[in-house]
DNA sequence: ATGAAAGCGCTAACAG
DNA sequence: CTGTTAGCGCTTTCAT
């Protein structure tokens, strides 16, 4: 934590002590009146309220939270608020922890790297629970959360499924979605539309949305005897995609079918084939990405994507960390919740 | 803050004490270990190292803000992570104030009423400062954060600037951009390029920032002689621009050139010209946005903006926070950054 | 350089 | 229903 050298020359802020002094009663009444379902007179109760208007106070939460063991505050660890999905998921989990009366500490950290600091840190911060909302971590890394004796759920990311045999299977708590049945339809699509040549647009290969997506669309495939032709990879974001849209499309046996990790990188590579490749979607070219970001159903791209159920994901995520909040030892669950292909133009 | 009916069972954490025990040393001795320059000897230090490492120790962070009067903590208030842009900067500055070694504590609010209860929930919480980001705070709001006692700080919203002269000044930290040059620019651009007939499709109608925006359109017509044609509200939103747009473009003596004050909305507008309307953009209908967010630039749209330069506006709030933090009695300023205009295909 | 002791502001357990 | 009395876990004088 960042202190400074010199003492705090911070203005002392009015206590509940001051206030019980003014109201003529003890610190406890103040206490009392300021805690939901306390006894306390109706004489009492306004004179104190009284009070602590006049005087301008403001109960101290941190103190509060170390007396009883809960701090009101919950971490979120996240990463890439850049990407708009996860945007859109993180502004819904905020918003529906504040509702239940629970602050939001935040930690952004990108890599797995970064994310070895997430957790001391909010352990410091006696933060009641943790939410990890981010579809790029690595079971390697989930697996270290393990027995940290702080109520984890993990959103939009499981930790055991789609991860392949070697890795053991992860018993954290998460809500995920489940891509296959999705993706595997988007194969189908294409397949059954007259695509040939099938290409994989992916992001961080070990995460386990990526592997999952991709899975699904190689089953979907295989259901036709079909395989990936070509694989790239686009990191998840638009800038990245453009350059892997470029040598996909470039390359001898140019796919006529490209499925995309996510919408970023499938609009990447709309813009790419069109405006540099002069190709046609879908007729050149069938795409398809997975998130159906806001954009997505816009005329520019009309993408066929996956629907995440956002709202659902969220709250069952955070009735989940409720629940582990008040009962610490319920034994971890993994809920998978379905997506939805929403089919549009890109892919005829 | 939620407080459970049943006492907290939780286990009980690892206490300096017990560090101090198992290390044979006084609590004092462990509180210096864990203080960035205190005065421990390296046998001390090293004993109390391992004791903490072996039980686990994490201290406590709460207490410590309690008792040095310093949280470490910062308050973000944000409404609206859905706009792409505010994602971005939100991402920013959450990761920079890491870097500095704070925390962040979001409040997420979309209307001002919303806002009514950000300070309360961040006094309690005993925020070191606070960061305000969003572009949609009305001037009267922003007032009443006046005189709070706690170091504040607007980004990308100005406290005085583009308010009617009914408003008093408000003096609050700021650090906003400059968007009537630019937007005086793109005013320009569509005169010169011989469009005739103007629209504006705004946000919020009395949020700083699209009063701003407007206003540097307008000045741009006057320079020429043109005035406004007709305006629309589309909320800085996607979906409501949608309906806009088609009222915009329905209207007798429809508009050829509409300057919106986001991208999204510009995007909307674009799309419905595009799809609904068969309108050419640039031939038909000339579109400008503000922000250039990332797919501003792709082929799809390839939209005329305003780029903010989100890194300098962030650093510059946050330098000026941590000042403020040091030196509680710095008279507040306003900063204003250059904004860029970028040109491209969808203006000509 | 180190330990003892005194709080920080609050809640909780206990008598009344 | 109320006030008194203990702490919560830590930092910080103050002696040593």
């Amino acid at each position: 934590m960042r202190q400074s050298k010199a003492p705090a020359q911070r203005r002392r802020r009015v206590t509940a002590l001051d206030v019980a002094k003014r109201a003529g009663v003890s610190r406890s009444a103040v206490s009392r009146t300021l805690t939901e379902g306390a006894s306390v007179s109706e004489a009492t109760r306004s004179k104190v309220l009284q009070a602590a208007e006049e005087l301008g106070y403001h109960r101290n939460a941190l103190v509060r939270g170390m007396i009883t063991r809960r701090s009101g505050i919950v971490g979120v660890v996240t990463g890439g608020l850049d990407n708009p999905f996860l945007a859109v998921a993180f502004e819904r989990l905020s918003r529906r922890l504040q509702q239940e009366g629970l602050k939001t500490l935040v930690y952004s950290g990108h890599a797995d790297s970064d994310l070895r600091f997430a957790m001391p840190s909010m352990i410091e911060y006696r933060v009641d629970g943790c939410i990890f909302l981010t579809n790029d971590i690595s079971p390697h890394r989930a697996a270290r959360y393990i027995g940290l004796d702080i109520p984890l759920v993990l959103a939009f990311s499981s930790g055991i499924l789609g991860v392949s045999p070697a890795h053991q299977a992860v018993p954290l708590a998460s809500v995920s979605v489940d891509s296959v049945e999705a993706t595997r339809a988007i194969a189908h699509l294409m397949v059954e539309r007259g695509c040939r040549r099938f290409a994989y647009l992916g992001g961080h290969p070990d995460s386990v949305s990526n592997v999952e997506r991709r899975r699904g669309f190689e089953m979907g495939l295989a259901d036709h005897h079909r395989t990936l032709t070509a694989e790239d990879n686009g990191n998840f974001v638009y800038e990245d995609s453009l350059g892997a849209a470029r040598r996909l499309l470039s390359r001898p046996g140019r796919p006529d079918a490209i499925f995309c990790g996510n919408d970023l990188m499938a609009m990447a590579v709309m813009d790419v084939a069109r405006s540099e490749f002069a190709l046609r979607v879908p007729d050149d070219l069938a795409v398809a990405g997975f998130d159906d970001i806001q954009l997505a159903a816009g005329a520019a791209y009309s993408l066929t994507s996956v629907r995440q159920p956002i709202s659902d994901v969220v709250n069952i995520a955070i009735d989940l960390l409720l629940d582990f909040i008040e009962h610490h030892d319920r034994p971890p669950v993994e809920i998978v919740v379905h997506s939805e292909l929403i089919r549009r133009a890109s892919t005829g």
